[in-house]
DNA sequence: TTGAAACTTAGAACCATTACAATTATCTAA
DNA sequence: TTAGATAATTGTAATGGTTCTAAGTTTCAA
């Protein structure tokens, strides 16, 4: 983390540690609204423009993808590997699916000559059965 | 139009029809606000806050999808085909391409079991080169 | 160790959108 | 063809996520 940031000339801080950290330790797609309260716990005295700024420069270094639902608050995701989101209507949940190199190629073959995407964005939207641990009683 | 106004008990009113209208003659998927400043031309006295609601209406009665890129305002959309958007970020401009209905399927195939999609959005971002009309001189 | 550049902070401002409450229009059924 | 119930429109205020600002603080290369 401390070389991404050296690399663009950004510094290494406290508050952009702790706030990668808890990205890292909870993968549910928070808002920074919701980073903010997770961070506090830590870090008390964090302002949440700071949380703003973090997220901001985390993405710019490509540490963290934002993604976003609509209009809804924007949220953040640290893995790094190409997936799609999956957005579960009934509960709000986020879950990351896992994208084959494959797929990827196969969605960018519709596009006509003259387009140049540098990146595609897939949402599935619906609902996720809960899965059943089969190792449960 | 009216027809599926009807069907879901709502009424066919002069700003519904002209904000339908509107979005039908130009398919640049424009935001509330442009849609606003074109149907003023027509019906100078709309308000904007009945531009928001009626292509609401519109989007639950199933005739135009909303479109969101980032945080940006939503866009609005009258194409009722499958398709993905493809967001040029030079020109800020937005284009639909086409998706068969194939490779919908194989997007679909990469959900594990449990995950139930209702839909599937596609956003690519990148650069569109100017088409050169193969008909100019 | 120093100092320039970068960062954090509290609070104000922004802006797309939604809520509100009063007025007006649509449309069904007498 | 109206009455009147229901739905829609309107101007304006409020909301909420996010960005801006300007003052103080920290980082880190030299
Ligand atoms: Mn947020
Ligand atoms: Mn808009
Ligand atoms: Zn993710
Ligand atoms: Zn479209």
């Amino acid at each position: 983390m401390a070389q991404r940031l050296a690399n663009s000339g950004l510094r290494f801080t406290p508050q952009r540690e702790v706030i990668y950290d808890v990205l890292l330790s909870k993968r549910d797609h928070p808002t920074a609204d919701e980073v903010y309260a997770r961070v506090r716990t830590d870090m008390p005295n964090i302002s949440l423009a700071t949380v703003y700024n973090c997220l901001e420069t985390l993405v710019q270094c490509n540490l963290v993808r934002a993604v976003n639902f609509e209009r809804g608050p924007t949220r953040y995701c640290p893995n790094l590997h190409p997936h799609a989101h999956f957005h579960d209507e009934q509960s709000g949940s986020t879950h990351d699916i896992d994208l084959p190199a494959e797929l990827l190629e196969k969605v960018s073959a519709v596009l006509p000559p003259g387009y140049d995407a540098k990146s595609v964005e897939i949402i599935f939207r619906g609902k996720a059965q809960p899965r059943v641990d089969p190792a449960a009683p």
